[in-house]
DNA sequence: ATAAAGAACGAACGATCGTTCGTTATGGAA
DNA sequence: TTCCATAACGAACGATCGTTCGTTCTTTAT
């Protein structure tokens, strides 16, 4: 309960934001009475860090493994990523995307903890990727790494433009973007 | 001064990071005498704001008008823009990007300052391209704001990856992102 | 030279931060 | 029922936050 209410404020307010005092007042419970389920704030922030990547895990990846075997898995993967902007599923916009931005300048666990998530995804999609490109839906000698780095622009001017100017055509932008990153089979290939 | 050691200190470690006591002490002032020329830490934030405002106009905007006349100005300013990220312009990444990310869930004026520069830069990209659209040098019937939303997600990517990961391979992906989108007159058009 | 104006200062304010301590209540195992 | 680990608590800690106040010092103008 601690942490779900945490993942909520934190989104919404940062993790620095996610204050001690703040979140026990929200529970109504004590300070002490709190933090002695965790013993510090880093090691609460670190477990809020967890339940959001369950959280986004369950409303991203394991919505497009879903899909029929044998179709192509890395565009309904794209598609549940957008949706996952588009149904608000954390109130202040991606948890991770602001999360790196809050921690990219630290150092410590945190931030570690932080990386790890995101390296682990990057990966997730490298290997969607790769498989895309082996059954022949990119063109051959896709550099999976250039993808990477396109999709997540995609998705991160998505949750810019949400959170920012509240823009519900952004979606399907993305979608838009989506598409002729993923159709370039008739262009010439990337790289 | 104070608002140039302000830039740094806030594109480092984010715009509440920037306190007013730590700024104080690195001026080697006092707390007091630094707030008697702003009357509050708003007024600070949002004059820190206009500051690197004007810092990116100059590294980004400013590189781009410098190309001879009749030269198309569009991949100008792409390539200035993501060499203001090469260059590390700010210490902590791009100002704008994290200003926006941190504030991006509040309201008052602090925000209304950071969007307005920030729609300010969205109509100045947009203009340029249309202004490219009418010089034919991208497919007619583009729609000029998918474009823009393309862009800042290249450049959001870009941050992304060199705050997050330190890859320094991100600058010739963003290139490569660019040149893609604004080449495609050979393929299909953007609707 | 003198008066007015403004900058910088130290000190203190109440508030909140994360954290620690000792105590009280609770609930399952013996 | 007794015992013990655990949960929750109130209170307080030192630190820092933004802000206010009154005083000193340095200008500038008269």
């Amino acid at each position: 309960m601690i942490i779900t209410r945490g993942v909520e404020v934190a989104s919404a307010e940062g993790l620095a934001g996610l204050t001690i005092g703040r979140l026990a007042a929200d529970l109504g419970i004590s300070k002490s009475g709190l933090l002695g389920h965790f013993g510090s704030k880093e090691v609460l922030q670190i477990a809020v860090i967890d339940a959001a990547a369950q959280i986004f895990a369950s409303e991203v990846a394991d919505r497009a493994v879903d899909t029929a075997y044998g179709v192509p898995q890395l565009p309904a993967l794209c598609e549940a990523w957008i949706s996952y902007h588009e149904r608000n599923v954390f109130p202040g916009g991606c948890f991770f995307a602001a999360a790196a931005t809050e921690f990219d300048g630290r150092v410590g666990p945190v931030r570690d903890a932080l990386v790890g998530l995101l390296t682990l995804w990057r990966n997730d999609l490298r290997r969607q990727i790769h498989a895309a490109v082996v059954a022949a839906e990119l063109p051959m000698h896709t550099d999976p790494d250039q993808v990477v780095f396109e999709l997540i622009g995609i998705m991160l001017a998505l949750n810019h433009a949400l959170q920012v100017y509240g823009d519900s055509n952004a979606p399907d932008r993305a979608r838009q973007a989506v598409n002729r990153l993923l159709s370039m089979g008739l262009c010439k290939g990337i790289a």
